[in-house]
RNA sequence: CGGGGUGUAGCGCAGUCCGGUUAGCGCACCUGGUUUGGGACCAGGGGGUCGCAGGUUCGAAUCCUGCCACCCCGACCA
Protein backbone atom coordinates (compact mmCIF):
# COMPACT_ATOMS: atom_id res chain seq x y z
CA UNK A 1 0.00 0.00 0.00
CA UNK A 2 1.18 3.44 -1.11
CA UNK A 3 0.07 6.11 1.58
CA UNK A 4 -0.15 9.93 -0.26
CA UNK A 5 0.87 12.65 1.56
CA UNK A 6 -2.74 13.62 2.30
CA UNK A 7 -3.16 10.36 4.27
CA UNK A 8 0.25 10.03 5.15
CA UNK A 9 -0.63 13.44 7.34
CA UNK A 10 -3.81 12.13 8.77
CA UNK A 11 -1.76 9.15 10.28
CA UNK A 12 1.24 11.56 11.50
CA UNK A 13 -1.31 13.54 13.59
CA UNK A 14 -2.66 10.55 14.84
CA UNK A 15 0.52 9.52 15.68
CA UNK A 16 1.61 12.69 17.50
CA UNK A 17 -1.28 12.68 19.12
CA UNK A 18 -0.53 9.07 20.57
CA UNK A 19 2.89 9.57 21.14
CA UNK A 20 2.25 12.46 23.71
CA UNK A 21 -0.16 10.12 25.25
CA UNK A 22 2.04 7.70 25.78
CA UNK A 23 4.72 9.99 26.74
CA UNK A 24 2.26 11.51 29.19
CA UNK A 25 2.02 7.96 30.73
CA UNK A 26 5.61 7.28 31.16
CA UNK A 27 6.51 5.68 28.30
CA UNK A 28 9.30 6.17 25.85
CA UNK A 29 10.24 4.52 22.52
CA UNK A 30 13.00 2.47 21.00
CA UNK A 31 13.46 0.33 18.23
CA UNK A 32 13.59 -3.14 17.54
CA UNK A 33 14.92 -4.70 14.56
CA UNK A 34 12.49 -5.77 11.60
CA UNK A 35 14.36 -9.28 10.89
CA UNK A 36 13.41 -11.87 13.44
CA UNK A 37 15.78 -15.39 13.58
CA UNK A 38 13.46 -17.99 13.30
CA UNK A 39 14.61 -19.73 16.50
CA UNK A 40 13.80 -16.71 18.56
CA UNK A 41 10.47 -16.08 16.84
CA UNK A 42 9.67 -19.87 17.90
CA UNK A 43 10.51 -19.96 21.11
CA UNK A 44 6.82 -18.67 22.12
CA UNK A 45 5.13 -20.87 21.02
CA UNK A 46 1.57 -19.89 21.08
CA UNK A 47 2.91 -16.86 19.68
CA UNK A 48 4.48 -18.21 17.26
CA UNK A 49 1.83 -20.87 15.74
CA UNK A 50 -0.86 -17.72 15.72
CA UNK A 51 1.30 -15.97 12.99
CA UNK A 52 3.54 -18.98 11.56
CA UNK A 53 0.79 -18.61 8.49
CA UNK A 54 1.20 -15.45 7.73
CA UNK A 55 4.62 -14.85 7.98
CA UNK A 56 7.33 -13.44 5.24
CA UNK A 57 10.92 -15.25 5.40
CA UNK A 58 14.02 -14.31 4.46
CA UNK A 59 15.72 -17.37 3.38
CA UNK A 60 19.00 -15.50 1.12
CA UNK A 61 20.78 -12.59 1.27
CA UNK A 62 22.17 -12.14 -2.18
CA UNK A 63 21.37 -11.91 -5.57
CA UNK A 64 23.26 -12.79 -8.91
CA UNK A 65 23.19 -11.89 -12.71
CA UNK A 66 21.37 -15.22 -13.99
CA UNK A 67 23.70 -16.73 -16.79
CA UNK A 68 20.44 -18.32 -18.65
CA UNK A 69 18.59 -14.96 -18.66
CA UNK A 70 21.16 -11.60 -19.90
CA UNK A 71 19.79 -8.74 -17.70
CA UNK A 72 18.28 -10.47 -15.18
CA UNK A 73 18.46 -11.34 -11.25
CA UNK A 74 17.99 -14.75 -9.60
CA UNK A 75 19.00 -15.62 -6.14
CA UNK A 76 22.13 -16.76 -5.57
CA UNK A 77 21.76 -20.30 -4.05
CA UNK A 78 25.11 -20.08 -3.04
CA UNK A 79 23.67 -16.92 -0.36
CA UNK A 80 21.28 -18.97 1.90
CA UNK A 81 20.98 -18.24 5.14
CA UNK A 82 22.18 -20.58 7.74
CA UNK A 83 18.89 -19.38 9.65
CA UNK A 84 16.12 -17.99 7.95
CA UNK A 85 14.80 -14.97 8.98
CA UNK A 86 11.29 -14.17 9.61
CA UNK A 87 9.83 -10.61 9.10
CA UNK A 88 8.04 -9.31 12.10
CA UNK A 89 4.96 -10.09 11.92
CA UNK A 90 5.07 -8.30 15.76
CA UNK A 91 8.17 -7.70 17.63
CA UNK A 92 7.64 -9.93 21.51
CA UNK A 93 10.07 -12.35 20.37
CA UNK A 94 12.88 -9.84 19.75
CA UNK A 95 12.12 -7.53 22.09
CA UNK A 96 11.72 -10.14 24.99
CA UNK A 97 14.63 -11.26 24.06
CA UNK A 98 16.60 -8.49 24.52
CA UNK A 99 14.81 -7.54 27.60
CA UNK A 100 16.25 -10.40 29.15
CA UNK A 101 19.40 -8.68 28.91
CA UNK A 102 18.29 -5.54 30.46
CA UNK A 103 16.01 -6.75 33.55
CA UNK A 104 17.92 -7.95 36.48
CA UNK A 105 16.51 -6.43 39.88
CA UNK A 106 12.82 -4.88 40.77
CA UNK A 107 14.82 -1.82 40.23
CA UNK A 108 14.99 -2.37 36.05
CA UNK A 109 11.04 -2.33 36.63
CA UNK A 110 8.70 -1.71 35.33
CA UNK A 111 10.20 -0.80 31.81
CA UNK A 112 7.82 1.09 29.94
CA UNK A 113 8.49 0.89 26.14
CA UNK A 114 7.19 1.73 22.61
CA UNK A 115 8.11 1.27 18.99
CA UNK A 116 6.57 3.52 16.09
CA UNK A 117 7.52 0.55 13.08
CA UNK A 118 6.32 -1.62 9.86
CA UNK A 119 4.95 -5.01 10.39
CA UNK A 120 4.38 -7.35 7.51
CA UNK A 121 1.75 -10.46 8.01
CA UNK A 122 1.31 -12.06 4.66
CA UNK A 123 -2.44 -11.37 4.59
CA UNK A 124 -4.04 -13.98 1.80
CA UNK A 125 -6.81 -11.17 0.99
CA UNK A 126 -6.35 -6.97 1.66
CA UNK A 127 -8.25 -4.50 2.30
CA UNK A 128 -6.96 -0.77 1.97
CA UNK A 129 -5.96 0.47 4.97
CA UNK A 130 -8.38 -1.93 6.90
CA UNK A 131 -5.77 -5.42 6.15
CA UNK A 132 -2.87 -4.48 4.16
CA UNK A 133 0.41 -7.06 3.72
CA UNK A 134 2.60 -4.35 5.88
CA UNK A 135 1.60 -1.60 8.07
CA UNK A 136 2.51 0.53 10.22
CA UNK A 137 2.10 0.74 14.37
CA UNK A 138 3.24 1.11 17.28
CA UNK A 139 4.00 -1.47 19.98
CA UNK A 140 4.10 -1.02 23.47
CA UNK A 141 5.93 -3.67 25.06
CA UNK A 142 6.21 -3.20 29.06
CA UNK A 143 7.64 -5.47 31.96
CA UNK A 144 6.46 -5.53 35.16
CA UNK A 145 7.68 -6.88 38.60
CA UNK A 146 3.74 -7.72 39.79
CA UNK A 147 0.67 -9.25 38.07
CA UNK A 148 -1.46 -6.56 39.81
CA UNK A 149 0.66 -3.91 37.79
CA UNK A 150 0.69 -5.64 34.39
CA UNK A 151 -2.89 -6.00 34.31
CA UNK A 152 -3.31 -2.33 35.41
CA UNK A 153 -0.59 -1.25 32.99
CA UNK A 154 -2.80 -3.15 30.13
CA UNK A 155 -5.82 -1.95 31.07
CA UNK A 156 -4.71 2.30 31.30
CA UNK A 157 -3.40 1.81 27.70
CA UNK A 158 -6.66 0.48 26.73
CA UNK A 159 -8.18 3.80 27.95
CA UNK A 160 -5.39 5.11 26.46
CA UNK A 161 -6.59 4.48 22.93
CA UNK A 162 -10.46 4.55 23.98
CA UNK A 163 -10.01 8.13 24.77
CA UNK A 164 -7.83 8.82 21.62
CA UNK A 165 -10.25 7.04 19.61
CA UNK A 166 -12.99 9.48 20.75
CA UNK A 167 -11.27 12.73 21.42
CA UNK A 168 -9.15 12.90 18.40
CA UNK A 169 -11.13 10.68 16.16
CA UNK A 170 -14.99 11.51 17.11
CA UNK A 171 -14.68 7.58 16.49
CA UNK A 172 -17.17 6.30 19.57
CA UNK A 173 -15.89 2.63 20.78
CA UNK A 174 -16.95 -0.35 23.30
CA UNK A 175 -14.19 -1.53 25.63
CA UNK A 176 -13.68 -5.03 26.24
CA UNK A 177 -12.32 -8.27 26.82
CA UNK A 178 -11.68 -10.76 23.85
CA UNK A 179 -13.85 -13.88 23.88
CA UNK A 180 -10.47 -17.11 24.45
CA UNK A 181 -10.48 -17.33 20.57
CA UNK A 182 -10.18 -14.26 19.49
CA UNK A 183 -7.52 -13.65 21.89
CA UNK A 184 -3.83 -12.84 20.75
CA UNK A 185 -1.93 -15.41 20.84
CA UNK A 186 0.44 -15.76 23.48
CA UNK A 187 -1.43 -13.46 25.72
CA UNK A 188 -3.39 -14.61 28.67
CA UNK A 189 -5.99 -11.68 28.24
CA UNK A 190 -6.73 -9.08 25.06
CA UNK A 191 -8.68 -6.54 25.78
CA UNK A 192 -9.98 -4.44 22.70
CA UNK A 193 -11.64 -1.13 21.63
CA UNK A 194 -14.64 -2.17 18.61
CA UNK A 195 -15.76 0.37 16.50
CA UNK A 196 -18.86 0.55 14.28
CA UNK A 197 -18.69 1.47 10.81
CA UNK A 198 -21.37 3.04 8.66
CA UNK A 199 -22.44 -0.59 6.95
CA UNK A 200 -22.84 -2.59 9.68
CA UNK A 201 -19.69 -4.26 10.55
CA UNK A 202 -17.25 -3.71 13.50
CA UNK A 203 -13.54 -2.84 13.43
CA UNK A 204 -11.81 -4.09 16.10
CA UNK A 205 -9.38 -0.61 15.94
CA UNK A 206 -6.29 -0.99 19.07
CA UNK A 207 -5.96 -4.07 21.44
CA UNK A 208 -3.89 -4.27 24.86
CA UNK A 209 -2.91 -7.70 25.78
CA UNK A 210 -1.96 -8.73 29.32
CA UNK A 211 0.57 -11.29 28.31
CA UNK A 212 1.07 -12.79 32.07
CA UNK A 213 4.51 -14.58 32.17
CA UNK A 214 4.16 -16.17 28.67
CA UNK A 215 7.14 -14.56 27.37
CA UNK A 216 8.61 -13.95 30.54
CA UNK A 217 9.16 -18.04 30.62
CA UNK A 218 9.64 -18.43 26.79
CA UNK A 219 12.93 -16.26 26.93
CA UNK A 220 13.54 -16.64 30.51
CA UNK A 221 13.72 -12.80 31.79
CA UNK A 222 13.97 -12.95 35.32
CA UNK A 223 14.62 -10.30 38.26
CA UNK A 224 15.70 -10.73 41.73
CA UNK A 225 12.96 -8.84 43.83
CA UNK A 226 13.13 -7.12 46.93
CA UNK A 227 13.34 -10.23 49.32
CA UNK A 228 16.27 -11.46 47.03
CA UNK A 229 14.06 -14.27 45.13
CA UNK A 230 14.22 -14.92 41.88
CA UNK A 231 11.49 -14.43 40.02
CA UNK A 232 9.37 -14.35 36.07
CA UNK A 233 8.42 -10.75 34.75
CA UNK A 234 4.62 -9.65 33.95
CA UNK A 235 4.02 -8.74 30.49
CA UNK A 236 1.94 -6.52 28.67
CA UNK A 237 1.91 -5.39 24.66
CA UNK A 238 -0.15 -3.17 23.17
CA UNK A 239 -0.85 -1.77 19.80
CA UNK A 240 -2.28 0.43 17.42
CA UNK A 241 -1.98 0.81 13.42
CA UNK A 242 -2.60 2.49 9.84
CA UNK A 243 -5.90 0.62 10.15
CA UNK A 244 -7.07 3.86 11.52
CA UNK A 245 -6.87 5.65 9.24
CA UNK A 246 -9.38 3.35 7.84
CA UNK A 247 -11.43 3.54 10.44
CA UNK A 248 -11.55 7.04 9.90
CA UNK A 249 -12.94 6.98 6.59
CA UNK A 250 -15.20 4.35 6.98
CA UNK A 251 -16.90 5.68 10.54
CA UNK A 252 -17.54 9.51 9.18
CA UNK A 253 -17.73 9.69 5.46
CA UNK A 254 -20.64 10.29 3.37
CA UNK A 255 -21.59 10.36 0.04
CA UNK A 256 -19.69 13.62 -1.00
CA UNK A 257 -16.60 12.52 0.88
CA UNK A 258 -14.42 12.11 3.48
CA UNK A 259 -15.53 14.34 6.78
CA UNK A 260 -12.40 14.35 8.79
CA UNK A 261 -12.68 15.46 12.37
CA UNK A 262 -11.00 19.12 13.22
CA UNK A 263 -8.22 17.13 15.40
CA UNK A 264 -6.56 15.12 13.26
CA UNK A 265 -7.71 16.80 9.60
CA UNK A 266 -4.28 17.45 7.68
CA UNK A 267 -5.84 21.03 7.45
CA UNK A 268 -8.93 22.56 9.14
CA UNK A 269 -9.79 24.97 7.49
CA UNK A 270 -9.34 26.04 3.72
CA UNK A 271 -9.60 29.18 2.14
CA UNK A 272 -10.99 29.70 -1.02
CA UNK A 273 -10.40 33.54 -2.32
CA UNK A 274 -12.25 34.43 -5.65
CA UNK A 275 -10.12 35.12 -8.39
CA UNK A 276 -9.72 36.37 -11.76
CA UNK A 277 -7.47 35.09 -14.22
CA UNK A 278 -7.26 38.87 -15.98
CA UNK A 279 -7.65 40.92 -12.83
CA UNK A 280 -4.46 41.38 -11.27
CA UNK A 281 -5.47 43.88 -8.85
CA UNK A 282 -8.17 41.78 -7.49
CA UNK A 283 -6.17 38.49 -7.32
CA UNK A 284 -4.09 40.29 -5.33
CA UNK A 285 -5.96 41.79 -2.96
CA UNK A 286 -8.24 38.57 -2.49
CA UNK A 287 -4.64 36.78 -1.90
CA UNK A 288 -3.75 39.09 0.35
CA UNK A 289 -6.80 38.99 2.45
CA UNK A 290 -6.59 35.32 2.29
CA UNK A 291 -3.12 35.47 3.84
CA UNK A 292 -4.04 38.02 6.38
CA UNK A 293 -6.92 35.66 7.92
CA UNK A 294 -4.46 32.69 7.65
CA UNK A 295 -2.05 34.37 9.76
CA UNK A 296 -4.76 35.29 12.10
CA UNK A 297 -5.81 31.50 12.39
CA UNK A 298 -2.28 30.88 12.55
CA UNK A 299 -1.74 31.97 15.29
CA UNK A 300 -4.42 30.41 16.85
CA UNK A 301 -3.16 27.37 16.22
CA UNK A 302 -5.18 26.07 13.42
CA UNK A 303 -4.00 24.87 10.50
CA UNK A 304 -4.60 26.36 6.95
CA UNK A 305 -4.27 26.03 3.86
CA UNK A 306 -4.96 28.95 1.04
CA UNK A 307 -5.82 27.86 -2.76
CA UNK A 308 -4.69 30.47 -5.20
CA UNK A 309 -5.12 28.19 -8.21
CA UNK A 310 -6.22 30.15 -10.88
CA UNK A 311 -6.51 27.70 -13.32
CA UNK A 312 -9.58 26.26 -11.18
CA UNK A 313 -12.78 27.82 -10.78
CA UNK A 314 -14.09 27.83 -7.10
CA UNK A 315 -17.12 25.87 -7.21
CA UNK A 316 -14.37 22.98 -8.31
CA UNK A 317 -12.61 23.64 -5.98
CA UNK A 318 -15.70 23.35 -2.96
CA UNK A 319 -16.16 19.68 -4.29
CA UNK A 320 -12.64 18.95 -4.45
CA UNK A 321 -12.05 20.10 -0.68
CA UNK A 322 -15.41 18.03 0.40
CA UNK A 323 -14.66 15.21 -1.21
CA UNK A 324 -10.84 15.13 1.15
CA UNK A 325 -12.70 16.08 4.32
CA UNK A 326 -11.74 19.74 5.17
CA UNK A 327 -13.79 20.83 8.17
CA UNK A 328 -14.42 24.37 7.39
CA UNK A 329 -13.98 26.52 4.18
CA UNK A 330 -13.83 29.82 4.24
CA UNK A 331 -14.52 32.07 0.95
CA UNK A 332 -13.62 35.45 0.01
CA UNK A 333 -14.55 37.48 -2.49
CA UNK A 334 -15.06 40.96 -3.44
CA UNK A 335 -18.67 40.73 -2.29
CA UNK A 336 -17.93 39.64 1.35
CA UNK A 337 -14.88 41.96 1.58
CA UNK A 338 -17.16 45.19 0.50
CA UNK A 339 -18.81 44.27 4.35
CA UNK A 340 -16.11 42.77 5.89
CA UNK A 341 -17.39 39.28 5.47
CA UNK A 342 -16.25 35.60 4.49
CA UNK A 343 -18.56 32.83 3.79
CA UNK A 344 -18.03 29.64 5.81
CA UNK A 345 -19.05 26.07 4.86
CA UNK A 346 -18.70 23.50 7.26
CA UNK A 347 -18.44 19.49 5.96
CA UNK A 348 -19.75 17.99 8.61
CA UNK A 349 -23.77 19.50 8.04
CA UNK A 350 -22.81 21.04 5.12
CA UNK A 351 -24.17 24.65 6.14
CA UNK A 352 -23.15 27.67 4.69
CA UNK A 353 -23.35 31.12 6.19
CA UNK A 354 -21.75 34.58 6.23
CA UNK A 355 -19.90 35.39 8.90
CA UNK A 356 -18.02 38.74 9.66
CA UNK A 357 -14.05 38.64 9.70
CA UNK A 358 -14.15 40.97 12.72
CA UNK A 359 -13.07 38.01 14.84
CA UNK A 360 -12.96 35.49 12.69
CA UNK A 361 -10.21 33.34 14.68
CA UNK A 362 -12.38 33.02 17.47
CA UNK A 363 -15.20 31.78 15.41
CA UNK A 364 -13.40 29.52 13.52
CA UNK A 365 -11.99 27.91 16.87
CA UNK A 366 -15.01 27.54 18.48
CA UNK A 367 -16.73 26.00 14.93
CA UNK A 368 -13.95 23.66 14.45
CA UNK A 369 -14.56 22.27 18.44
CA UNK A 370 -17.94 21.90 17.25
CA UNK A 371 -18.17 20.09 14.44
CA UNK A 372 -15.74 18.22 16.36
CA UNK A 373 -18.43 17.16 18.36
CA UNK A 374 -21.11 16.87 16.00
CA UNK A 375 -19.22 14.30 14.16
CA UNK A 376 -18.67 12.23 17.32
CA UNK A 377 -21.78 12.68 18.34
CA UNK A 378 -23.33 11.64 15.03
CA UNK A 379 -21.29 8.77 15.24
CA UNK A 380 -21.86 7.61 18.59
CA UNK A 381 -25.68 7.98 17.99
CA UNK A 382 -25.47 6.02 15.23
CA UNK A 383 -23.85 3.20 16.94
CA UNK A 384 -26.19 3.32 20.12
CA UNK A 385 -29.45 2.57 17.31
CA UNK A 386 -27.23 -0.32 15.82
CA UNK A 387 -26.28 -2.70 19.31
CA UNK A 388 -29.62 -4.73 18.81
CA UNK A 389 -30.57 -7.45 21.87
CA UNK A 390 -31.66 -10.25 20.74
CA UNK A 391 -33.13 -13.33 22.46
CA UNK A 392 -33.30 -16.08 19.87
CA UNK A 393 -31.01 -17.22 17.05
CA UNK A 394 -33.80 -16.90 14.63
CA UNK A 395 -33.91 -13.01 15.41
CA UNK A 396 -30.01 -12.82 15.57
CA UNK A 397 -30.00 -13.68 12.28
CA UNK A 398 -32.65 -11.32 11.25
CA UNK A 399 -30.79 -8.48 12.57
CA UNK A 400 -27.87 -9.42 11.48
CA UNK A 401 -28.96 -10.01 7.79
CA UNK A 402 -31.23 -6.79 7.46
CA UNK A 403 -29.56 -4.45 10.39
CA UNK A 404 -26.52 -5.26 10.74
CA UNK A 405 -24.31 -3.53 13.81
CA UNK A 406 -23.40 -5.11 17.20
CA UNK A 407 -26.03 -7.62 18.57
CA UNK A 408 -26.26 -8.30 22.15
CA UNK A 409 -27.02 -11.74 22.90
CA UNK A 410 -26.52 -14.14 25.48
CA UNK A 411 -23.43 -16.89 24.97
CA UNK A 412 -23.03 -20.11 26.87
CA UNK A 413 -19.14 -19.44 26.86
CA UNK A 414 -17.89 -22.15 25.02
CA UNK A 415 -15.66 -21.86 22.11
CA UNK A 416 -17.22 -24.69 20.13
CA UNK A 417 -20.56 -22.39 20.21
CA UNK A 418 -18.92 -19.33 18.90
CA UNK A 419 -17.45 -21.18 16.28
CA UNK A 420 -21.08 -22.49 15.20
CA UNK A 421 -22.29 -19.44 15.29
CA UNK A 422 -19.46 -17.65 12.98
CA UNK A 423 -19.70 -21.08 10.79
CA UNK A 424 -23.79 -20.35 10.77
CA UNK A 425 -23.81 -16.22 10.71
CA UNK A 426 -20.05 -14.80 9.55
CA UNK A 427 -20.33 -13.14 12.75
CA UNK A 428 -17.77 -13.02 16.04
CA UNK A 429 -17.49 -12.36 19.16
CA UNK A 430 -16.23 -8.41 19.18
CA UNK A 431 -16.23 -8.63 23.45
CA UNK A 432 -17.00 -8.73 26.18
CA UNK A 433 -18.11 -5.12 27.02
CA UNK A 434 -16.58 -3.57 29.86
CA UNK A 435 -18.96 -3.29 33.37
CA UNK A 436 -21.16 -5.84 31.47
CA UNK A 437 -23.85 -6.13 33.15
CA UNK A 438 -24.70 -9.10 34.82
CA UNK A 439 -27.86 -11.18 34.40
CA UNK A 440 -29.48 -14.35 33.69
CA UNK A 441 -30.18 -15.92 30.55
CA UNK A 442 -30.04 -18.45 27.79
CA UNK A 443 -27.21 -18.93 25.16
CA UNK A 444 -29.06 -17.53 22.41
CA UNK A 445 -27.79 -20.44 20.19
CA UNK A 446 -27.62 -23.96 22.64
CA UNK A 447 -29.41 -22.60 25.33
CA UNK A 448 -27.60 -23.20 27.77
CA UNK A 449 -27.39 -21.16 30.80
CA UNK A 450 -25.63 -17.48 30.50
CA UNK A 451 -24.72 -14.73 32.94
CA UNK A 452 -23.95 -12.31 30.39
CA UNK A 453 -24.47 -10.80 27.00
CA UNK A 454 -21.66 -10.18 24.38
CA UNK A 455 -21.26 -8.21 21.14
CA UNK A 456 -21.64 -10.10 18.21
CA UNK A 457 -21.23 -8.49 14.84
CA UNK A 458 -19.58 -9.19 11.01
CA UNK A 459 -16.04 -7.50 11.54
CA UNK A 460 -13.66 -6.23 9.08
C1' C B 1 -5.69 -23.21 -3.56
C1' G B 2 -11.26 -23.62 -5.44
C1' G B 3 -15.31 -20.77 -8.16
C1' G B 4 -16.34 -16.39 -11.25
C1' G B 5 -14.55 -12.22 -14.04
C1' U B 6 -11.32 -8.63 -16.46
C1' G B 7 -6.78 -7.12 -19.24
C1' U B 8 -7.51 -1.68 -25.39
C1' A B 9 -4.02 6.10 -23.85
C1' G B 10 -2.93 8.45 -16.95
C1' C B 11 -8.26 6.84 -15.28
C1' G B 12 -13.15 4.71 -16.77
C1' C B 13 -14.88 2.07 -20.90
C1' A B 14 -16.83 0.63 -26.27
C1' G B 15 -15.07 -2.38 -30.22
C1' U B 16 -13.96 -8.99 -29.73
C1' C B 17 -19.65 -13.06 -30.88
C1' C B 18 -19.50 -12.50 -36.97
C1' G B 19 -11.27 -11.03 -38.79
C1' G B 20 -11.18 -6.23 -43.38
C1' U B 21 -10.98 2.05 -43.27
C1' U B 22 -6.05 5.54 -40.24
C1' A B 23 -8.49 1.49 -33.18
C1' G B 24 -12.81 4.91 -30.92
C1' C B 25 -15.53 7.55 -26.74
C1' G B 26 -15.83 10.15 -21.80
C1' C B 27 -12.67 12.17 -18.07
C1' A B 28 -7.78 13.92 -17.35
C1' C B 29 -3.49 16.48 -19.93
C1' C B 30 -1.39 20.72 -23.38
C1' U B 31 -2.35 25.58 -26.37
C1' G B 32 -5.51 29.81 -27.50
C1' G B 33 -9.92 32.44 -26.54
C1' U B 34 -14.41 33.51 -23.88
C1' U B 35 -15.83 32.75 -18.81
C1' U B 36 -15.57 32.96 -13.32
C1' G B 37 -20.22 33.50 -5.99
C1' G B 38 -21.24 25.41 -6.54
C1' G B 39 -17.70 20.38 -10.40
C1' A B 40 -17.45 26.25 -17.24
C1' C B 41 -17.69 26.60 -22.65
C1' C B 42 -15.64 26.77 -27.69
C1' A B 43 -11.67 25.65 -30.99
C1' G B 44 -7.23 23.14 -31.74
C1' G B 45 -3.59 19.47 -30.03
C1' G B 46 -0.55 15.44 -27.71
C1' G B 47 -0.76 10.56 -25.97
C1' G B 48 -1.73 3.26 -27.91
C1' U B 49 3.95 -2.96 -28.01
C1' C B 50 -4.94 -3.53 -27.95
C1' G B 51 -1.44 -8.06 -20.94
C1' C B 52 2.81 -11.46 -22.96
C1' A B 53 4.52 -15.40 -26.38
C1' G B 54 3.52 -18.43 -30.32
C1' G B 55 0.12 -20.03 -34.22
C1' U B 56 -3.91 -19.70 -38.28
C1' U B 57 -4.74 -16.08 -42.34
C1' C B 58 -3.64 -12.04 -48.04
C1' G B 59 -5.05 -9.50 -43.43
C1' A B 60 -5.69 -10.41 -36.11
C1' A B 61 -7.67 -5.97 -30.61
C1' U B 62 -11.06 -9.70 -32.94
C1' C B 63 -9.94 -16.82 -34.24
C1' C B 64 -6.62 -20.97 -31.81
C1' U B 65 -2.79 -22.60 -28.02
C1' G B 66 0.15 -21.53 -23.86
C1' C B 67 1.54 -18.17 -20.15
C1' C B 68 1.16 -13.78 -16.98
C1' A B 69 -1.24 -10.04 -14.16
C1' C B 70 -5.22 -7.95 -11.62
C1' C B 71 -10.30 -7.86 -9.47
C1' C B 72 -14.61 -10.26 -6.95
C1' C B 73 -16.47 -14.56 -3.87
C1' G B 74 -14.55 -18.57 -0.32
C1' A B 75 -10.79 -20.61 3.22
C1' C B 76 -6.92 -17.07 6.77
C1' C B 77 -6.68 -12.50 9.51
C1' A B 78 -5.63 -6.50 13.00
Amino acid sequence: MVIKPYGFTLWENMKDALDKMFKDTGHVNAYFPLFVPKSLFEAEEKNAEGFAKECAIVTHYRLKNDPENPGKLMVDPEAKLEEELVIRPTSEAIIWNTYKNWIQSYRDLPLLINQWANVVRWEMRTRLFLRTAEFLWQEGHTAHSTKAEAIEEAEKMLEVYAAFAEEFMALPVIKGVKSESERFAGAVETYTIEALMQDGKALQSGTSHFLGQNFAKAFDVKFMNKENQEEYVWATSWGVSTRLVGALIMAHSDDEGLVLPPRIAPYQVVIIPFLRKNDEELTATMIAKSEEIKKQLNAKGIRVQIDTDETKRAGFKFAEYELKGYPVRLVVGPRDLENNNCEIARRDTKEKSIVSLEHIDDYIEQLLEEIQQNIYQKAKTFRDANITKVDSFEEFKEVLETKGGFISAHWDGSTETEKKIQELTKATIRCIPQNNPQEEGKCVFTGNPSKERVLFAKAY
